[in-house]
RNA sequence: GCACCCAUAGCUCAAUUGGAUAGAGUACUUGACUACGAAUCAAGCGGUUGCAGGUUCGACUCCUGCUGGGUGCACCA
């Protein structure tokens, strides 16, 4: 039930026409106090239409207006105060969610459509690092939230498996490494021989010559080469995949780059046939001045292709396969740039859906406000601060309870949790500078804090000894503490409309806290399990807080443990 | 030099998209476990929203200029 649009259509039946339902819904506002009620107008804007002061336009509207919800109305200066009724709202809405359970919220906005998510892609043969933890858990938890509205998200990861890079790490194994250390440990000893590459490359530049010259033979299926190529990535996925085990995440497809490697020269003729190409010094490029844009360089001048190119093939490719409603790329902030240059070439194109293509850029992890760099293996490994987030766990439950079943598992999920939670409660763009002791943060606004909270809330199920709590409608509760649940719980539609409009999952983070502390409040403030007509009525708010957080951390790809 | 992103409490961040007295967490000080889990709750401390103009009933929010930080900018991805 949507409270805001019944008040807006009882202010609807005193103004009249001069502003229609649509337009008072947008000036209602939510007040920042309590004591300001639940819902707001300003008069403001009907101050030049009746050509009167706003306070008394609004005491005027206050006299007349009347609404079932409305149990009260305030007026304050030139606002309008709407206090909700709190007896028959709480029964609603507590009604709706126990019916929906973990289907509140969904809307079928997105008609079943398909949403591919470029995410996550690493680059082969180097390790998973936190800036493609961001991109990972950044776009597993849009996926989420659109797969909420409707659309059915397809899960992509780009995975960089192609370019000069293997050249040189080709050269690199045969110069200094063995078949027994790659095997051993992958990641670390192909990285081990990148770094070394480009220390003796600096010294002697030969090097990069013959790296360029085993690319090439890359490029045109020498076996010594596709074996090595083939044989380094799939070592590198085996390892990349215990990464996303952890991190309970999965892929719809690893179509990478090499992927694209035969779609390439179609792209390049059609350019060609719109004649939209041009050659200069030596490189082919499309010319995009018209967009403020460098122009896009299509072809190198020795005829190699690039980054542009193939990401050309793979959104052509996309539209093709998925026939998308929209197209997201979760990928770093620094990389703006090429998107727009991406989507201006699609557009000389005349692919008007290039409007659909929608880049979800996202803040650098800096260390000590320097950016991290793969070349120098100066790296922050996720494996790591994975490790470390899940010992802090366990040893927190072997502090506080050492009693519980399956330590392990919990640790993991709590630590795991704290660390996912940490990169998507703040907006996207927001650089941040890594702390592990940050990370592992386990009080305030934290992933465990959520979890916690939301385990009492189990806890307190499992006391009252109740199979299940039915859905009724006559669940009411007017206490001030349960009522900022229930604001919480009825405002989720809104939340969720608000995280899909602007591919924020930090608006669900947001609502987890919110829901967290407002619930915490009234824990500390009431007794659910004591002997009243009410007691199903509070039961009824802690199953709906115990689920509703369930979701919001599910949204965000955070496991939620009974007990902890 | 040009383009994009950012600037709010000591620190990390919010502010329902232009509304009322700018709010949380953290740190610090203090109080609450013989009440459903103290990973919690409560109280105190903490602000010229980077600076200067402009738009209007009203600006943290929009526009212009400036300062400071970050990231890109033709043969890497």
């Amino acid at each position: 039930m949507n409270y805001k649009l019944k008040v807006a259509e009882a202010l609807h039946e005193q103004i009249g026409d001069s502003l229609t339902i649509e337009e008072i819904l947008t000036l209602l506002e939510k007040p920042k106090q309590a004591s300001h009620g639940d819902i707001a107008f300003p008069a403001f804007s009907l101050a030049k239409l009746f050509r009167k002061a706003p306070q008394q336009i609004a005491a005027e509207i206050g006299e007349n207006v009347s609404s079932p919800y409305v149990e009260k109305i305030e007026v304050v200066g030139p606002y309008l105060n709407f206090f909700l009724d709190k007896k028959l709202i709480s029964s609603q809405v507590l009604k709706e969610m126990l019916e929906a359970g973990t289907e509140y919220g969904n809307t079928n906005l997105g008609d079943h459509r398909n949403v591919p998510i470029d995410m996550s892609s690493p680059n082969i043969a180097k390790p998973i690092s936190l800036g493609h933890l961001r991109s990972t858990v950044i776009g597993n938890a849009l996926a989420n939230i659109v797969e909420k509205m409707g659309y059915q998200p397809v899960k992509i990861n780009h995975l960089g498996d192609w370019g000069t890079q293997f050249g040189k790490l080709i050269v690199a194994y045969q110069l200094w490494g063995s078949e027994e250390a790659v095997r051993a440990n992958p990641i670390q000893e192909l990285l081990k021989l990148y770094v070394r590459f480009h220390e003796e490359s600096e010294k002697n530049p030969e090097l990069d010559e013959q790296g360029r010259e085993w690319f090439k033979k890359l490029e045109d299926g020498d076996e010594k080469a596709t074996e090595l190529w083939k044989w380094f990535r799939s070592e590198s996925l085996k390892e990349f995949n215990q990464i996303y085990d952890r991190l309970n995440i999965t892929f719809d497809s690893y179509n990478g780059e090499a992927f694209y490697n035969d779609k390439m020269q179609e792209v390049i003729d059609l350019l060609e046939e719109k004649n939209i190409l041009t050659v200069d010094r030596g490189a082919t490029i499309v010319d995009l001045e018209k967009y403020n844009l460098n122009p896009a360089l299509i072809k190198k001048s020795d005829g190699a292709t690039l980054y542009i190119t193939r990401d050309l093939a793979a959104a052509i490719y996309r539209k093709r396969t998925y026939d998308f409603a929209m197209s997201l790329y979760a990928v770093g902030n620094e990389q703006a740039n090429h998107f727009k240059q991406l989507k201006a070439v699609l557009k000389e194109m005349g692919y008007d859906w290039s409007d659909d293509m929608h880049h979800i850029p996202f803040g650098l992890i800096t260390q000590g406000g320097k950016k991290l760099s793969t070349r120098k293996g100066k790296i922050v490994l996720l494996n790591e601060v994975l490790d470390d987030a899940v010992a802090t766990a366990l040893k927190q439950i072997e502090a506080k309870n050492p009693d519980l079943p399956n330590k392990e598992k919990v640790a993991d999920q709590v630590g795991v949790g704290a660390v996912i939670f940490h990169d998507l409660k703040n907006e996207r763009v927001n650089n941040f500078d890594f702390t592990i002791e940050e990370i592992v943060q386990f009080e305030g606004e934290t992933g465990p804090y959520v979890q916690y909270t939301r385990a009492r809330a189990m806890s307190i199920l499992r006391k009252a000894e109740i199979n299940e709590v039915p859905v009724a409608d006559n669940y009411s509760l007017t206490d001030d503490y349960s009522w900022e649940v229930i604001k919480l719980i009825q405002e989720y539609d809104q939340t969720l409309r608000r995280a899909f409009e602007k591919f924020e999952p930090s608006v669900i983070a947001k609502h987890a806290l919110h829901l967290a502390q407002a619930f915490n409040k009234y824990y500390a403030n009431s007794r659910v399990l004591v002997e009243d007509e009410e007691k199903p009525a509070r039961l009824a708010l802690v199953k709906a807080v115990a689920d509703l957080l369930k979701e919001d951390l599910r949204i965000l790809g955070v496991e939620a443990p009974d007990q902890m």
